[in-house]
Order: C-alpha cells, then structure tokens, then sequence
DNA sequence: CTGAAAGCGCTTACAG
DNA sequence: CTGAAAGCGCTTACAG
C-alpha cells in the first residue's frame, strides 16, 4: 500500500482540487457506495474481507465523509451547540475548551449560542436555532440548564441535551451533576478548622441553583459542627464584584465585625477583599475571605484567594461524551477514565485566610 | 393573509412534525422550485408579483431554507470558523460576542476552533477543519492572524478569511486593523502629562504583532516629547500576570526606580502592582501603572488599572460583517455605522495612574 | 453479507 | 422571467 499522501489526489496533478467521495471509494474497492456507507457507520454486516480492503482504500486516498451531505441525508448534522448566559468569560471559555475536549476526533463541531433568557423570543430562538441547524445535540450550562421549559422544548423537537447543574434536575442521561454542595462544606470546614465563630455567608442570586447548593454544603457543615447562620449573618448578591464590594460593605461595618467570610464566587471575594482594604481591614489578619471557582482573579487579586476549585473543563469534556456516546457509538472504555472525583471541588488554600483573630 | 403561525405547520395536526420544504412552497404558490429557490437567493430575474405572491407563501408557513441542503448544492456550508490560541479568555468571549453580533440575522452561525501554533500538525488540522466542514469562511484573531502560513494555505484551498491584526498583513478585504499603536502613544502622552521622567516598558512575547505596535506607538509619543528610553527601561514579558510580577520585580530593585511603568497588557500591569506591593511602594503615590486591554481584571485589582480599552467587540462584528458582506450581501447600509473611531482604542484613566512623585 | 433505486432539500447548468 | 432535468454526497428502505 502506497504511503499516504503519496498518491492521494491532493498531489495528483489536479492537486488538491476534489477531495474523493463515496462513489470514487466505491469504485476504487470495487463495491457498492452502500457498503462503502456500511463501513463508514461501522455495520457489522460486512463480511471482514470487504472492510478491510475498503478501510484500505480509503485510509490511501484520505478519504472522510461529508458531514453536510450525511447530515442532510441522516437528517441531522454533526453539530453541537452550547447554549448559555453564563456571563463569566473564564467559565465560558472552560466550558468550551472541556466540550471540545469531550468531542475530539469525533468529526463533531461546536456551534456557540450565547442566550438572553429574559427575552420574549428566547424560547423560539432556541428552537431555531436548534431545527434549522438540526443540531445534533446540545450543552446546557447553567443557569440555562435550570430552565425546564428549555428541556421541555427540546424534549418535544426530539433534540438530545445534557444539563450541567448543580442539581439532579431531569433523567440521569440528560444530566452532569456537579458538587456545588460538597465545594460548600469545604469552605466551612476550612473556615471552622482556623478557628472562626463570627462567620458571614454572601450568597449568590436566588435564580442560580448553584447559589442555593453553595449556601446548602456551607450551613450544613456548619451545623455538623454546632454552628448555626443567623438570617443576618446571610447576605445577597448578584455573583458580580460590585455586589461583592457592595455586600463587603455592608457585613464590615456591623459590631461585632465577622471574622470570616465566605463569598459564593470568587467575583464577590475580590469585592469583599476591595471592601476590607477601604475600612482599613488586614486579610487574613482581621478578616479571612474565601471564594469560590478558582478563577483566574482568584490570584491576580491581593491577597490571592483561597477559594473551591471547580472542574469546568473536565465536567464540559464529560458532558460531550455523554451526549455523544448516547448514541451508541465506541469508546466506552473511556468510561474507565471517568473517575467521579475528578469533577469533585476541591479546597485551594491561598494567602486570603488565616487563624481567627484571638479578641 | 393569515397572521403567523396561525395555520403554519407548527400549530396543525400533525404539530411541529415537519417543516415546509422548497417543494411545498412551490407547490403552495404554484411555481417551479426553481422561482422559489430565485427569491431565497434574492435573484432579480423574477417578475415581482411573482415573487410577492412567494414571499407570502413563505411567510405564511414561516418557511427558512435548509442550511445543510443549500450547503450541500452550493458545495460550502453556511458555517463560520473562528481559528484561535489568545490565551485570554475574556478576549476570546468579547470576539465571539462581536463576531455573532456581526452575523446576527444572516442565518450563518459560529464554529469555534482553538489551535495550537506550535503543533506540528497545526497546518494540516485548520485544512481538515475548513476543507471538511467546507466552512464559509474563518476569522483569524492574533496571533493566528499573524501566520503567513495560514494565509496561504487559505487563499490555496479558496477560503475566504479575515485576519484581525494591529498591521496591515494582507490585501485590506482580508484585514481588520487594529489600532495598538494609537493605544500605545495614548499611554505614552498620559504618562507624560502627569509629569513622569523615569519611564519603564514591559514588554508582551516578540511574538506578538501587538507587543511591538503598543511599544512603537509608546515609544514614538514619547520621542515627540524628546523622552527616548534605554535598552534597559524596556524589559519583555509575556502577557501574563506572573510575568508582569516578575518583571516588575526586576525594574523596581533598580536605583534609580522607575517612577512609572507602562505594560503591554492588563495581567502584567496586575502583576507590577503586586509587585509594588511586595516592595512596599504605593501606587500610585511612588508608582504610576498603566495597562493595555481594559479587561476585567483591570477593575477587580488594586488601585483600579489605568489602561488603554480596546474594543475587541466592536472589531468582532466589523470582522463577521467584512466576511459575509464580501460576497455582495446587502445591508450596504450598515456601511455607514462603520466610524473608524469606533475601533479606536481610548484610555481610561483609573486610579493606578498619578503625579509623578516630586523627587 | 451486498446492491440498485429512491430520496434528503437544495442549486447549477441548460432550455425556452 | 420561468421551469424540467440532473446533481451535490450521502442514507434509508427494500430486495436478494
């Protein structure tokens, strides 16, 4: 067998003028372009003779099929779209980097869709989008994830989804669930192992689940060890560093002062961090300020943040290959590579915490 | 005419099952597919009455071409490819933003691509993504945008691109131009105002286009003021914020100091402020910062950045709408919304910026 | 296990 | 100005 590219039409004297399609494969091995087809989708009903020398002839002249002509024909594209409002560029673009990773040497492509979910033709937009480009599936991060009516849509338009959330909110098969919860407890253990009592919880918006969870693991791991938040101990913001400046503010002033605060991103910790220095306050000596994702602000903020590492990527990666591998096709050994604790948080100690202070 | 949606195909019996095809609207309208397929593509051999009697008919059942299908017959996707490695995530969200703000409305949609320069496969990966997905066209930002080699390979496979750059690296209808140079002088001329005498640079990687446009632009301001900097007030760093720290480091052991840096972009003028504070200078009392990008990080640091903003979206969507615009589309009209200014970068004066300390 | 026919929803020549 | 035929590169029934 002649080495690739030696003889592949691009070098030809028409060089790089038509790529080979299914007929010229068809011809070359001198079968059908059904079971040139056969081989392509992997149908066992191909006797083993046959597919190799068709594998051959197509492994000689590059050959790859046409998406957009098997699209149309299979009526679905290989495309997948990632649907989101997400607004911060960090978590996007992990987001993306982890689908693509999930989505590598699959001949599938990533088509972005950013969303407004307050507007009136979001949910026709959605379905647009995804009947007119017959998506092959598509990624919902939150918060678009925790929005039923878009996984009713697509459930109605036949659309494969995952959502990612921080929630079991829908089958087991449309989800990836993270541990905004479990990253909640860490805070507060964290917190509670240097000795804090006088601690202040800034939480994210209502309409974000991973607020809620966030807030959830925190009491709870509080409470495992006899501390209870008083209402006024819990304060909201929007996820923002303004409200985290904001927020910062208002907890600072207060008499007695909390000695820790635990902000619901790293956004709003930055703010608290801005808060303090206004009043004067040392972090970590007066007060201890631990965020949430470990963004790249995290350390570019002084001091730099202690915060809960989450797993984008690797949870973006995970939920193309659920959407992908949905279908039946191979690589399942990859499951094995699939350790559930490579999504889990985890603690990330910076400078931004520190003992209690001893009044 | 029956209002939307009415009696469209959605709300009838057999709801949302099918889509109209150019069969049915022919049918419906009682012309050839061929006149139909004359209106989508805005053909002006059609009488009109003709073509208003088909516009109806398309309206009314909220008919929208197949994408895959016209690709398939046009033999090149309605598919759009943006082919990066900036490692800054917000730069890579504000791109994406601008260039789907570009295509909003022209029915094309986004495929994103991130690459790496370095990879020896690198070439042969952009011509199977372009060639495969038979992309309609790719917007290369820096430093992709940079790689003769790109170009080439992308005028040989006839794809048409847009390369965003802050010079001129190719024929004008296949460049949008930044303007780091003129961001660049800006930072020289505030700097100077304030009265600053010991100036240092930092510089980004060699390797960037930008890096030396935003120091040409700086150093050109200041010769028009007769300030020439060393050899050794310019130090290279490499757009991140470790390196700002590092370099920022180095110039302020010096005797006599800098009284006030200018980096090549915002991580690194971060990294000096970090820095500063390790040294137990205050900025901008002993030390005046200035920055380059006005990312987030320009805000969430402190002192709050000086920085020259540059509007990564608006060049975006002048790139998507250059792209689609190029093969005779019409909203000429936008054309007149294009003021250059627009795209030019300003300063925004925060407060890591100040009189030069009177020594 | 393999293939000939028809079709996916459009467009490009080619006629008229 | 309009249309019938053929084709883009694949797959789905349907036969055998």
């Amino acid at each position: 067998m002649p080495s690739l590219g030696d003889n592949a039409p691009e070098s030809g004297l028409e060089g790089g003028r038509k790529r080979a399609t299914i007929n010229d494969i068809a011809r070359l091995a001198g079968v059908s372009k059904k079971t040139v087809s056969r081989v392509i989708n992997q149908s066992p009903f191909v006797r083993d003779e046959t597919r190799e020398r068709i594998e051959a002839v197509i492994a000689e002249w590059g050959y790859a099929p046409d998406p957009q002509a098997r699209g149309l024909a299979f009526r679905r594209s290989f495309l997948i779209g990632m649907i989101y409002d997400n607004p911060n560029p960090q978590y996007v673009v992990n987001m993306q980097l982890g689908l693509l990773d999930g989505m590598r040497g699959s001949g599938f492509e990533l088509v972005v869709h950013p969303c407004n979910r307050a507007s009136p033709t979001f949910l026709a937009d959605v379905r647009t989008f995804v009947e007119r480009q017959k998506l092959y599936g598509v990624v919902l991060p939150p918060s678009v994830s925790e929005d039923d009516r878009v996984a009713k849509l697509l459930n109605e338009i036949g659309c494969a989804y995952i959502r990612i959330a921080s929630v079991e909110l829908d089958k087991p098969e449309n989800m990836i669930v993270g541990h905004d919860r479990m990253g909640g407890a860490q805070a507060a253990r964290h917190i509670l192992d240097l000795g804090h009592k006088r601690i202040a919880f800034i939480s994210g918006p209502d309409s974000f689940r991973s607020s809620h969870e966030r807030r959830g693991g925190f009491e709870a791991a509080l409470a495992e060890r006899g501390l209870k938040l008083e209402p006024s101990d819990i304060i909201q913001g929007a996820y923002t560093f303004e409200s985290g400046v904001a927020c910062g503010d208002e907890l600072l002033k207060r008499t007695p002062r909390p000695t820790a605060i635990f902000a619901g991103n790293d956004e709003m910790a930055a703010g608290v961090l801005q808060s303090a220095r206004k009043a004067g306050l040392n972090v970590p000596a007066d007060l201890t300020v631990v965020g949430f994702d470990d963004f790249q602000i995290a350390q570019a903020v002084w001091p730099p943040l202690t915060t809960i590492h989450t797993p984008t990527r690797e949870i973006g990666r995970m939920a193309a290959e659920k959407l992908i591998d949905a279908e039946g096709r191979e690589r399942r050994e990859r499951r094995e590579e699939r350790d559930p604790a490579r999504t889990e948080p985890n603690l990330v100690v910076r400078e931004s915490s520190g003992p209690a202070p001893s009044v």
